[in-house]
DNA sequence: TCAACATGTCTACATTGTAGACTCGAAGCC
DNA sequence: GGCTTCGAGTCTACAATGTAGACATGTTGA
């Protein structure tokens, strides 16, 4: 791992959609938030990989769903950031948000 | 390759230098500008193979310096975007405005 | 002629992204 | 109770992308 650890694109969209969603972030609904705003599909088999090695590297953190009464078997797991998970996640929305100042009307940004 | 061929974080900056520097869109200014924007270091390795990827997925293009004179032996190249390379950049740089969208102050890119 | 320099190439490997089959256990139905 | 359905999560194997650093090539100017 670099010393500047750095967040693939798919790990970005994770945190953000973790970010967003607060308190509803639990895996299937971080899933359809990433479908929705990237318009792609994404499989489980993905997310989850990219969900433990964001784990791993200390930029989230998960509990047990605090209120279930679903229908399924697992417990849910609701996901949060950590301090670094967030400040990585700023790092990242920086460099782009840094090229892309000003080329909002080449790329569509409005 | 998926067919909804999506850009990985450091393809999007590239890309997005590119867009940036327009007629100076030389390797080494890329270089400079990720550097500058990501406060990362990239080194000329990164940043070749990922040219030449981007370049075999019909993203970008290039020619020899139109306007040469410097030091160096080799004739740089400048790089340029291709129209399907600005679509998935747009597609790419949409997703992360989506999902960023009401999260400015948390994210700190005021 | 030769050192310094500016680009670009090559090789090898590490990290991240992707797909899809599989496991697990609760709820509902009969 | 036994069986089906379902929601959630796990596992394996591989493909794509990112990274580092040594190397090559040709220009310039002392």
């Amino acid at each position: 791992m670099p010393d500047t650890s750095s967040l693939g694109d798919f790990e970005q969209l994770v945190l953000l959609a973790i970010l967003r969603l607060d308190s509803d972030a639990y895996a299937p609904g971080i899933r359809v938030a990433i479908e929705t705003a990237a318009a792609r599909r994404v499989t489980r088999g993905a997310l989850y990989s990219t969900l433990e090695r964001l784990e791993t590297k200390g930029y989230l953190q998960w509990r047990p769903d605090p209120n279930p009464g679903r229908r399924g078997g697992v417990p849910r797991r609701q996901f949060a950031l950590t301090a670094p998970g967030l400040k990585a996640l700023r790092r990242s929305v920086a460099a782009v948000t840094a090229l892309t100042r000003g080329l909002e009307r080449t790329l569509g940004s409005a």
